[in-house]
DNA sequence: CGGGAGCTGTCGATAACCTGTCGTACAACT
DNA sequence: AGTTGTACGACAGGTTATCGACAGCTCCCG
């Protein structure tokens, strides 16, 4: 037993729910490098391939290199506006999909009205599991024919992300949107054991200063809805974070 | 799933479209680059092979090498006329459907005289959901006699789409316009939620500048129609949009 | 061409709900 | 028993949803 991420080490059972073979390549453009990075950074502990541009150009001429699956696309960059990149990506031929980033007040009106191809879009500052649930789901759908119901289970427990339906058994599960992003995260690394400051980092938006104990706080409010019928599921791990999983015997 | 009815057969629940067996090939012919890619990605996004073209001549170029099932035809093209197109289409024997796209003001009463046969048109700015509502009608008109009704139903509630009747139980309910389209997507996707955004951006007409809370006012006032009788099917997630099915337990 | 009916979207008041802070009680490890 | 880390009740402020009232618009009818 791992002192660190309190479970037996050896090949674990986790299976990602999109079983690619090829893996999934990610093109993020944003003049903000740290922003760039951070996206890139977590696509590829996801497993995927990822490049970042900084620049509407550099973006154009990496999406002809690069053949990404999917491109975030920030709408306020400095050279080529954000639009003129996306009507030059589709004017190329590419109908490559696109998750669009935009600041609250600015120009979200007129992104209004690009996510009906199956395009999706994200206010700043956003949170990055946010971001890769919605990149996800985009993938799944523009895969074409055959997508199915991404649906997470540990133990009794199930979450369907398209109906957004919680349930441990039978017992329809009502939560808020901050508790499902919780759960949601912590069902996906499911059996690993993540600590409150990464639960934080993923799960709140970036730039979020609250350090206080709203993850234990959550945490607890998931517990009252999801222990009530049943075992614990999700378990402390002292001094380092929390997991959810079946108890072990 | 059916070929001819757009929609699945059997027994069971909810089939999605993407499941039928062969792909509806659709071809889209407009001249403005960002309303022929946004109706070829919704196609696409709904399952079905889109090809574009951007001026009459490509339009019969592809007609020719593509033999799309259904065509969706601007009559303001460049080069040849709309009207040309087709007289050109019909003549090379292609009886295929095609649905019209025109300005409000532009050609709409020779329009009208067009669309005897299974063809249909629809007046610019469109929205896509009706767009793409009509594409299926014609398609299944154009199978020949003796053509399936199309019914979406969630719980006792029935949807008739080609007569427009919408039951709750027996009881008929007179719906407006507007309040029909937005709940022919909410049944069209049940069980899947969908944000106000998707609402908005789907039923809506692209171009729509409208940022307040229309989508809410048209679910209020839905649900009174919906839910005086019975148990309430429209149901708001909270922080993140509606879904129409029956309540869980 | 004028009147009326119905449809649609804006505004604002109200209600319902969500979220993070604080503080204290509790539990675990040493 | 001391020390450190965690659980969670209670509360206040903020956010989001609901829906009545109203005005502009279109369409229809005479």
């Amino acid at each position: 037993m791992c002192r660190l991420c309190a479970r037996p080490h050896g090949p674990t059972g986790r299976v990602p729910h999109y079983e690619r073979v090829e893996k999934v390549r990610l093109l993020v453009v944003d003049d903000d490098p740290p922003i760039a990075d951070l996206v890139a950074t977590v696509a590829r502990y996801e497993g995927w391939d990822a490049v970042t541009a900084n620049s509407g150009e550099e973006a154009l001429r990496l999406a002809g290199e690069f053949h990404p699956d999917i491109v975030v696309l920030d709408l306020m960059l400095p050279d080529v506006d954000g639009f003129g990149v996306l009507d030059r990506l589709r004017g190329s031929g590419t109908m490559v999909p696109v998750v669009f980033l935009t600041a609250r007040d600015g120009v979200a009106d007129r992104v209004a009205g690009l996510t009906r191809g199956g395009d999706d879009y994200l206010v700043k500052p956003f949170a990055v599991e946010e971001l890769m649930a919605r990149l996800r789901t985009v993938l799944r759908r523009s895969a074409g024919p055959g997508f199915q119901r991404s649906v997470l289970r540990v133990a009794d427990l199930t979450m369907d992300e398209d109906t957004r339906e919680v349930r441990r058994g039978d017992k329809l599960l009502t939560l808020t949107p901050t508790e499902y992003e919780v759960l949601r995260f912590l069902m996906r690394k499911s059996p690993t054991v993540m600590t409150k400051a990464q639960i934080l980092d993923h799960v709140w938006e970036y730039g979020f200063g609250g350090r206080s104990n709203v993850v234990e706080l959550v945490v607890s409010r998931l517990r009252r809805k999801l222990d009530d019928t049943g075992e614990p599921l999700i378990q402390t791990v002292r001094g380092f974070g929390y997991v959810i999983r079946q108890a072990a015997e």
